[in-house]
DNA sequence: ATACATTAATTGTATATACATTTATTTGTT
DNA sequence: AACAAATAAATGTATATACAATTAATGTAT
């Protein structure tokens, strides 16, 4: 769908504020469906997202600091993201030995547990949600990194 | 930047998992920018969204719903935003006399005094964050729309 | 060794998002 | 007219974002 229909905009005042304006309306759109397939498994897309980082891991522990590093967002709060998570269940976190400033943070079995349950849910998702051919893709992911400098 | 750089991530499971990744990384990376900019301005993005679209009405009111259809975010609160921008003196809003369930809302002299003042520094932002060249930006909006079916 | 700066994580506070519920009003049906 | 259904906005509550401030531990310079 046009964002011009989307948004119920006429025109816009040059194309930069259209990509801009674009670029926010699919995130918006992304998210909330995002949303509706982490809800019932007790999950926001940013916790969703730490856990990803984890299971990256390999079993090996990771500090709160880089894994606010490797955030999508990254003014949102890793400290408070890993709290609601180990109240799930779903990380373990304990004091660093080396530096006791530091927190490791592992993945539980229960937390590989619900990523597996997602993993086959997700992958059709983001072929839903992409609606674009291989090399349309690879266009869309060049002109995303080239945008940002 | 990479995707990959910028998240810290060696690969990902395929391309439709890096677009995704690679779209809500930029909208967060947009956001950023333009939070600092509307920041002296005491105004969050979607407080200015709003404001946009009520400069966009051409001093004709619009009702609390229609605002929440043309904003970015859907899920968003139009009627506390509204709340906010009032208590800011950048909006009126007044009982629709048709229709007593509806409000009327219209943005005040200060509301386009405050647009004003960003006007430019927004046009700025727009080519600093969209760094590609006009073909460019027409094929990743051309992308966006069809990605969204 | 002490003092000072730096770093890591947590906490506080305001705002925003997400979604369900409530209240008031209008519309539609009989 | 009476009543149920639909609609518009506001409100309640939980979570998340944004950013400042705090606490604790480590690093560095003298």
């Amino acid at each position: 769908m046009k964002i011009e229909e989307a948004i119920q905009q006429k025109a816009f005042k040059d194309i930069y504020n259209k990509a801009v304006v674009n670029l926010l309306y699919t995130q918006s759109y992304i998210v909330s469906k995002q949303s509706s397939l982490f809800k019932p498994f007790g999950l926001s897309p940013e916790q969703y997202n730490v856990l990803r980082i984890l299971k990256g891991q390999n079993g090996n522990p990771i500090t709160v600091s880089s894994i606010q590093d490797r955030m999508l967002n990254k003014m949102s709060n890793a400290s408070r993201l890993v709290e609601k998570l180990k109240q799930k269940g779903f990380i373990n976190r304990e004091e660093c030995p080396r530096d006791r400033r530091q927190v490791d943070v592992v993945i539980t079995d229960q937390g590989m547990e619900v990523l597996k349950q997602l993993e086959e849910k997700i992958h059709s998702l983001n072929r839903e949600l992409i609606q674009l051919n291989e090399e349309e893709i690879g266009q869309l992911n060049n002109l995303l990194d080239r945008l940002r400098e």
